[in-house]
DNA sequence: TTGTAAGCGTTATCAT
DNA sequence: ATGATAACGCTTACAA
């Protein structure tokens, strides 16, 4: 292994000009800068980060927590890391956690032993305990996820997504809108998400209509079974995560019942699933790669606080249309554009 | 920070003796073991990696390089290799790679740098330079892809798979079948599963129909509207990717054809997206966690070498059957199992 | 502008 | 069975 004293040897310097050079520190005429420069790329040294991180503490390495929940979702925002980070010159060390905390405690114990610069978790809320075991030096934000404690984070406001997402059902003419929410005890976007549905159900003067899935595909054909079995006449579905939304879609195909002729099917996050289906699906789009990266920089920056609201938009693809017409027995509803 | 002398003047012996516990060699009594170990938890010694490696020239660090590529199929081995590493006591580190390798030299310097106690290759081949930049003394392993350079791997026989995939279309009673390939210069496995299913069809004495996608969902409509143009006829399309056949899926139902009954899709790989699209995709399974596990547990092994196949598997799902009948001009062919 | 030297926290060698 | 001590390769005061 060619070391530092070696480049100082061929150079005729000492180690630490060396050093100087190689981190663009000051302290050095141009003529020793050329030598030292064509000393390293001739002996083609590396600095070795071991050694660099033993003495200054610190390493150039980033942390990125990843739930196994929507993997699709957390794919798009690793992207956007990884990316960011590399540009940066920092590496990423992956941890994917379950959604039981047990796994992230071992890992961030990990992340500070290797003094890592940062952690990034995705989906995932910061806790007091997080944040103890991190100690004091190690900077940590969430990312996609609406955080109300304050700390850093990167998201979108998913309560007014939801509520917009509902307000464009109702502008396309929708009255009966189902709600296909998730479980607030696992997962922690799912409340907002519903709060947003409520209200704007309530200002528009509509009961809601509520059941809950696991964000998973496998919970959609449930889900939607149980929603219609409160209302069979809903004209829509708006579904919290873009696989359950996938799964209405199938399911209510497989029903015989047309998308969106019959019932239209919004989803959320505009992963790669809502593309995947057919008709594809509309859905919440949350910038999720430009999150991550936006989640880099900030925890970069020396000035790291509280949390950053991203944009959200509703993207209206083919599974969502103004609604044929009301059940016979109920009043028609001409389609209203808002 | 509580450091390894600081242990030792707890527990009243020499830094040498608390590494020696620590690290679970030979070399003290029983009493000096108690104390050490109490002295540890007492005081939250944790041992820092940068030291260590600094010192030992090693670290617990598997780098991960990923292709952009196929994200469903990269995650699921990225599952298994960061469980397996998690319970081996390694941590993760990072890389997603574009198809140039322009960004895979970079990494695997700097995983040579963080001295990786191995690497792994999602996808991807392990060439001459590979080796080269990484050095004698870091393994390297790659999986997902059938490696005929004799390196170390975890993979599927593609070539039979394709092969036995398509000799299933064949024992249901098809004879017009489609395959819809990858691009053999982008993607390697693309090139042994086309030879498979020509091989098979060779051997049943039908003719090839081809065409090229990218592997990604939106090459499938056009490689289908190319593979109807060179074949009206056919029953079956075979996919070499789950995205390529679900795009195929839908775009044949925009056609008004029904999927199994008119036409059947097999895809490949058995990603999640197979389980997405209606009807669920028939499929050829590779065992991608598990195919990721093992890559950990072989680059770990001293005796690395050579190819390790895993077996694959033939899914039938809902959208493969026997064909209805053959075109009305041609002689009709009853199905036949085989 | 440049060099000397003292660690960073650990492990490994060599005594005892 | 245990302890001194010398590295590992780098950065950083402090000197010059």
């Amino acid at each position: 292994m060619v070391t530092i004293r070696d480049v100082a040897k061929h150079a005729g310097v000492s180690p630490a000009t060396v050093s100087r050079v190689v981190n663009g520190l000051v302290g050095y005429s141009e003529e020793t800068r050329r030598r030292v420069e064509e000393a390293v790329t001739s002996l083609n040294y590396e600095t070795d980060f071991m050694a660099r991180g033993l003495k200054t503490r610190q390493t150039s390495v980033i942390g990125l927590l990843a739930p196994m929940v929507s993997d699709a979702l957390a794919s798009e925002v690793m992207r956007g890391v990884e990316e960011a980070a590399r540009e940066q010159g920092y590496a990423v060390m992956l941890g994917r956690t379950g959604l039981q905390s047990v796994f992230i405690d071992g890992y961030l114990r990990t992340l500070r032993t290797y003094r890592a610069a940062g952690v990034i978790l995705i989906s995932a809320v910061i806790t007091q305990e997080t944040r103890q075991i991190l100690g004091p030096n190690i900077p940590i934000i969430s990312v996609a996820i609406s955080d109300r404690s304050g700390s850093p984070s990167v998201s979108i406001d998913d309560e007014r997504a939801a509520y917009d997402a509902t307000r464009y059902l109702l502008s396309l003419g929708h009255r009966r809108i189902g709600l296909l929410a998730g479980d607030p005890a696992s997962v922690f976007v799912a409340h907002p998400r519903q709060r947003g549905y409520e209200r704007a159900m309530a200002e528009a003067g509509h009961p809601p209509v509520v059941a809950h899935g696991t964000f998973f595909y496998d919970s959609g054909a449930p889900g939607l079974d149980e929603l219609l079995r409160q209302d069979p006449d809903l004209t829509a579905i708006f579904a919290v995560s873009d696989e359950m939304a996938a799964a209405a879609v199938n399911e209510l195909q497989e029903r015989g019942r047309r998308v969106p002729d019959d019932v239209s099917v919004l989803g959320f996050d505009n992963t790669s699933t809502a593309q995947h289906v057919h008709p594809p699906l509309s859905t919440v789009a949350q910038p999720l790669e430009e999150m991550g990266r936006a989640a880099v920089r900030k925890l970069l920056r020396a000035r790291n606080l509280g949390p950053r609201i991203m944009p959200h938009s509703i993207i209206a693809r083919g599974s969502t249309g103004p609604p044929a017409h009301q059940h016979p027995a109920h009043q028609h509803q001409p389609s209203q554009e808002l």
